[in-house]
DNA sequence: AACAAATAGTCAATCGATTGAGCAGACATC
DNA sequence: GATGTCTGCTCAATCGATTGACTATTTGTT
């Protein structure tokens, strides 16, 4: 036998020297480039091919062909577990396309643009997925200069594109939830309006309650973490008339306003109900927390197939994804208490 | 005025033809290249690149300096938590060196290394870190095949450079934590002894409580997850001589073994005492997890300087990141019940 | 036998930047 | 005025792959 695969740096040229031929032709053999070769030539090429372990060098690729096989995901904050899942289901999505993912975390808004900037300008990427928090004037001034595919993930842009999941049936499922459990007196733990999930998680929980003549409380609002949840929690507990059930805007709200509830020694759900978004891992809090599951991996890799329109020149979509949000009942809903 | 930067799309060309010199000449004063020229003529092209808001091609660079600029990252999962933040930390470090990076997310071991390969042999990357599970042999015949510099993360490897933490130092605190408290019996939940830092934690463990004359329980194993917690906590609850005090192996498993305590009927910490590793964010659980903190952001950031070490050919080390573990104390851990 | 057409490739430019070697002109030196 | 030394650049190869244009040989047709 011949020395097995030379250390991992075999190219084109080094084929073309070994079958005899030029690299043009290797290369179009690889390719399937629309060019006749005897099936002894090609066979020689490919088994050489095989035997050196050839891969070509991503780098003169793309050089060559403008185009890099790589996409780039814009996110705040790894460590929060919303946008892990969202990443996780772009990034399985785009391996499946056969891109590879370059991931920027970009904690406050100039870093974001220049990041930006970074992976754009120097043309790393085919194409992006923003999943930062709210439109800034730096970040849409930083596209315009230098505009690449994008899709915008979980949010709506004036700009692009953009998948979300449908917040306002999540909003209404939540209110509905709570008033099927008798609650009269409810509230919405939500954030600044900046960010419109908010505004539309919010709207679909109004339009219920209003429609069972209920007014809730909603302008209990902060940073949309649990800090902001405990922190929420808190101001509704020190309310004159406390509401008997929340919606939390996200597991994390929840998880937070579960522990205020638990610090002040109200009851859940014996004093007061909580429901949440996106909590289908909330399982272990105590008690198990009542959430509403929405598709987030689906909607991250959503995003991928839209950006991989996007840069094919298809005409992409604003995208709601259809799969309608999941109830998952647990323990922390019950009715609310004798007053 | 000029038209503000044509769309992004510069090259040295360009600049060069607008200043009315040859690319070369453009190219050694953007990059300092020892060339001696004119003050007027530099000016003119620091002026021109700043004007057309040039960047350079990453590709073309790369194909030519033969560095990517471009740090790879694989890791079973980045809804862990664990690696989230371990991941957090070496993106921090990466950007700050001037480096974007790459992730890759597999979940099992033929994908990881396939995924080693992708990125490796396609050069698209100057070096790797490595947070998969254990060694396997697909991986290290992967690496052996085709090597880069990479340094593994959070576990040992006999093929390649290592960071860790101080995992015996938080085994001896999680023991001496329970001893102090007043517990005689023990019990530690970790994973199968493939995976080094188990061994390591439950190593340390076994050392303090054998200085106290105590012999823990050892043998409860399982994933390293929320429900592996869970079910081995179920386990201890069943043996016919409880523990009282358990040490978990991470947070993961200390959130499923305080959830299995709960539908017990197990209080804790009034019937038992939980103590967890990595548990820092633990704060909202019921009661609050006392926790070991480790440094695993400092860990990935530490990973990636000894990587860019070894990329430029220094030698590089086995780190044990220096920075001790730090007990957090909160209500899961109390003294054991009355006999 | 002459010509067309199919077969089996090769040639050379190109993507955008980097880099060592080289060269023209200005100025100094003897 | 011949030689040497700076200064201030340019030339051309190179990284590895892709691709349209082109050529040489063989086969087929009349």
């Amino acid at each position: 036998m011949s020395p097995p695969s030379p250390p991992g740096r075999a190219t084109l040229k080094d084929i073309a020297r070994a079958v005899g031929v030029d690299v043009s032709t290797v290369s179009k053999v690889l390719n399937d480039g629309g060019i006749s070769v005897r099936a002894q030539t090609r066979q020689a090429i490919i088994d050489e091919a095989n035997r050196v372990n050839y891969r070509p060098h991503a780098l003169a690729r793309n050089l060559r062909t403008q185009r890099t096989g790589a996409l780039g995901i814009l996110l705040p904050d790894l460590t929060n577990p919303i946008y892990a899942e969202t990443v996780h289901g772009a990034m399985r999505q785009a391996e499946q396309s056969g891109y590879v993912t370059l991931i920027a975390e970009v904690s406050d808004e100039r870093r974001s643009a220049a990041a930006y900037m970074r992976l754009v300008s120097e043309r790393r990427i085919d194409g992006l997925i923003i999943a930062v928090s709210a439109e800034t004037e730096e970040m849409m001034a930083a596209i315009e200069a230098n505009p690449v595919p994008h899709v915008f993930v979980n949010r709506r842009s004036s700009i692009g594109r953009s998948v979300t999941v449908d917040d306002q049936a999540s909003g209404r499922l939540a209110a509905q939830t709570l008033i099927d459990a008798g609650h009269r007196h409810l509230a919405f733990i939500g954030s600044a309006p900046e960010l419109d999930t908010s505004r539309r998680r919010r709207q679909g929980f109004v339009e219920v309650c209003a429609a069972a003549g209920l007014a809730p409380v909603l302008d209990i609002v902060g940073p949309v973490s649990r800090r902001g949840g405990f922190d929420a929690m808190h101001k509704l507990l020190d309310a004159t008339r406390r509401p008997t059930g929340v919606f939390a805007f996200n597991m994390l709200v929840g998880i937070g306003a579960l522990a205020a509830a638990r610090v002040r020694g109200v009851r859940v759900p014996d004093d007061i109900s909580v429901i949440s978004l996106d909590g289908e891992d909330a399982i272990f809090t105590a008690p198990p927390l009542t959430a509403i599951a929405t598709p987030l991996a689906e909607m991250g890799a959503r995003a991928v197939v839209e950006l991989e329109a996007m840069i094919d020149g298809r005409e992409p979509q604003d995208v709601v994804i259809d799969i309608p949000p999941k109830l998952i009942y647990r323990e922390s809903v019950a009715g609310p208490p004798n007053e």
